[in-house]
DNA sequence: TTAATATTTAAGTAATTGCTTAAATAGTTA
DNA sequence: TAACTATTTAAGCAATTACTTAAATATTAA
């Protein structure tokens, strides 16, 4: 693209080019930060980590009947977060077994403090 | 769909039970926390976050030059930071400042903790 | 008022996402 | 071995994303 963007005469070039080097210097941080909470930032995907973080370990049948989905639909996004290294798996049997893994959890843990359970009072029909 | 998943006989339905009722009492929380994340959770958007934070506020034009991209590609990414009430702008003249806003500050802020500046040794040519 | 600048909005498009259903794998049990 | 169960993979599709270019808005300056 070009560069040539608006004609401000008080365009602080400096800024821009620490702010350019910064960027640069970052860029696997970026990558990898944003990569994570692309994944993270479904909420399918959120509730999945979620109930790991709760439940240490479940199986895809587990968490298919959790959140009401196929079983296929569960497995896609499951396989989403293993490629992405954020789960694990074991298998005992035929039943596979997902559990958080280890290299993005400090990225990933202090997202669940924003997890808040209402506890709601029961409405009137 | 069809609730009829795996047939385990060894199924935990009670523990499945609490999982469900666990998330339906955060299902606030979950939408909200995934809101944010998915808006976060891009390179570009992540990029202008951790700017923003460090400089406090910048114009459009500002970040077009800085992230080296069309001004209206920036503006439609500030757009949706800013209709996920991440970020709020302030008008001086013609030029429109773009800032972090409070209100999901404490889900962005510790997301900066993951960037780390590395000082990268020149590499011979 | 007219011209210029900064930004937004609109329309079009290629790529990606998240599901669906059906088929393939892999392990277990009879 | 064959039938069964848990999971994955594949193919198809509608919706969404992230850009592009062109046009519209809004503010400032001449």
């Amino acid at each position: 693209m070009n560069t040539i963007t608006c004609i401000r005469p008080y365009a602080d070039k400096i800024l821009i080019g620490e702010c350019k080097k910064k960027l640069n210097k970052a860029e696997t941080s970026f990558n990898r930060l944003s990569q994570v909470l692309s994944l993270a930032g479904n909420d399918v995907r959120m509730k999945m980590l979620y109930l790991l973080e709760e439940e240490n370990e479940l199986c895809v049948c587990d968490l298919a009947d959790i959140l009401e989905m196929t079983i296929p639909a569960v497995s896609q996004h499951l396989r989403k977060l293993k490629d992405g290294n954020i789960l694990q798996t074991r298998r005992d049997g035929q039943i596979i077994y997902y559990s958080l893994k280890e290299e993005h959890l400090e990225i990933i843990k202090p997202l669940f403090e924003h997890i808040t359970i209402v506890s709601r009072k029961k409405q009137k029909a």
